[in-house]
DNA sequence: CTGAAAGCGCTTACAG
DNA sequence: CTGAAAGCGCTTACAG
């Protein structure tokens, strides 16, 4: 399909291929074949309105034969924009983030963007490179979820002059956009639910309070029970908080032994997140105990394999594809508008229970 | 940290900080700073030994009062590269290619590399949109899994100057470095383990033919029946093959209806992935029938959460980490050595057993 | 060891 | 409607 049209049409005289393994084709390659000038052809590529018919098929004709590529590093040099956006998140391997990403990739896609998704594992030097890189590379904007509770970089970064959005995060005074979930809510229903399935005592395991969302969902907690307790009849409720490391399924794998011999007036444990309490079930499936039949678990995001996993885990919904996909789009009106007022979206969380913290309903 | 340095330490005479929310700092404004020429400031960024200490320390300083930040895109067009790799996968939500993409970027990002992940979902359309953003933000490398048969447009994107490894895909004449799984081998051992186990009778749901590893994952199975029959007494095995439009939790639920009245003389199930697997067992157990009881089941890829669900799932597993990874470190050869020869890395998967296939065994 | 100059591939006013 | 020219920010030989 390409071949020795270049002969033929004019163009090039050796009859060369420009784009057979020497270099590659430029806007000048293109220009010479169509004998058009190098501006022509840029205009063919960024406003072909403006180009006579004639000229514009031409040009395209040897964009087809020259195996033109444009060079959006040029382009960009020149003020046209990176086309690239980067999207900052705690953890690869989590499904959350995995659906955050596809909904925040549906928005920018049908815009021409390309993402850079990059994975910080919650750690903070791992954060600061990623910036770097991403600045280095011009992205045009970042989604980004704080691996740190110090916004103070991400915001230096933002006043540099690209436009971010933080996810599952707020800014503190209306400095950035954000989209959020209500954690608090979140584990204050999630605990409520637990307390009205008769539980007293309590494990909450936690992941590092660093983490923003740790902390707002055992904050939940709190709340939960001062607002039960104000309304009467509930006797002492008593939370045993225990931390792991991260929040992942080995960190919950590994925590699971200590709580084999745990205080049996302990009949409820409650997670910071699903894979914390899918790692939980593991270990205890694992060890052979049967700790799992006697105690209610719930979890926190709804992963898919949450409704998998033995006994489907109790968990609060968050919308993950929506969070990403409104954080994308907040993004792209930033973009659109300098003169743009920064906004908060918040979603409310829901809670989907299953069998993992209702047995003895279930049972009986 | 910043400040009025400027003033201070020479340079800037108006006292304003370069990157305050006016334009960007350049290597110009480095080097007025620190009163050098432009080539020394890319001197110290590119090989700073070339440089007096003394100047290079006043260069660093002048970065940092600068808030200078090297711009990839310019750098780049004058031939430094773009320290950017894409990565092109089928479906950035199979756990499979999440752990991938991990695997790949350990090994890219001690040497500077950003990764730049693209799903196709298996579109081919897609994956042409893709390889064309990538090529047009001259990522010096890509790693992909192909969506498709025909590696016609790869060898083209390949030929066009970009390094390319194929991963779970061999190339069909050396021209492409690859790394794959043996996926004949691994439909072979599942096969083997379910007629081992008794069963005669086996349905073999699979995703679109035009995938690779799914044509090679039912060709296992036709391999290691025509074995066993020259090995002599097994009698006449049946696979009952069924196909399915996606390797989806989705499309394993949507089929799962079709199962429940089933030939009662078939007494196991083989999946073309775990995905598909565990999207079956979802459907069966919504359904509320027993089957799953009564039917032994096997996945492939033994994604992390297959040993999860309810019951254990059976499944092939490949060594998903080890083969971004491998790909990665493949790609860099390529990079660092022009003449490069091709290779060709290939694992070998194992199973791994689990309750979904042995009921009996684990019930008697 | 340091600086001046050319040029990477493109876009953008500005003439014609 | 089309072309010539300047310049984006950097690196790379090449002089000094």
């Amino acid at each position: 399909m390409v071949g020795d049209n270049g002969a033929t049409r004019g163009g090039l005289d050796d009859g060369t291929h420009p784009t057979k393994d020497g270099k590659k084709a430029t806007i000048r390659d293109v220009a010479n074949w169509a004998k058009v000038s190098l501006g022509t052809v840029s205009n063919v590529l960024n406003d072909p309105d403006r180009v006579a018919a004639a000229t514009r098929n031409r040009v395209l004709d040897a964009i087809e034969a020259t195996g033109f590529i444009r060079n959006i590093a040029a382009r960009q040099l020149r003020g046209g924009g990176s086309k690239a956006i980067g999207i900052v998140i705690l953890d690869s391997s989590n499904p959350f983030f995995t659906e955050m990403i596809r909904g925040a990739e549906d928005a920018l896609r049908p815009e021409g963007y390309l993402l850079i998704a990059c994975s910080t594992d919650g750690n903070e030097e791992r954060e600061t490179n990623y910036l770097r890189h991403l600045e280095e590379h011009q992205v045009e904007g970042v989604l980004i979820t704080p691996s740190d509770d110090n916004l103070g970089q991400i915001i230096e970064f933002h006043d540099r002059g690209t436009p971010v959005v933080l996810v599952d995060r707020e800014s503190n005074s209306g400095e950035l956009c954000s989209v959020t979930v209500d954690d608090v809510k979140g584990g204050s229903i999630a605990v409520t639910h637990l307390i009205e399935e008769g539980h007293r005592k309590i494990v909450f395991i936690n992941g590092p309070s660093s983490i923003r969302q740790c902390r707002d969902r055992r904050a939940g907690v709190d709340v939960a029970i001062r607002t039960l307790k104000n309304n009467s009849n509930t006797d002492k409720i008593e939370i045993v908080d225990i931390g792991v490391p991260a929040l992942s399924i080995a960190a919950g794998e590994d925590i699971a032994n200590s709580l084999l011999d745990i205080d049996p007036s302990i009949t409820a444990i409650m997670c910071a997140n699903d894979l914390l309490a899918i790692g939980v079930m593991r270990g205890i499936t694992r060890s052979g105990s049967d700790l799992l039949s006697r105690i209610a678990l719930v979890g926190y995001d709804d992963i898919t394999f949450s409704s998998l996993v033995s006994p489907p885990l109790t968990s609060v919904r968050q919308p993950q594809y929506d969070l990403g996909h409104a954080a994308a789009k907040l993004l792209l009106e930033e973009l659109a508008d300098a003169t743009h007022r920064h906004r908060e979206i918040r979603f409310t969380p829901d809670l989907v229970v299953r069998e993992s913290s209702c047995k003895h309903s279930i049972q009986s």
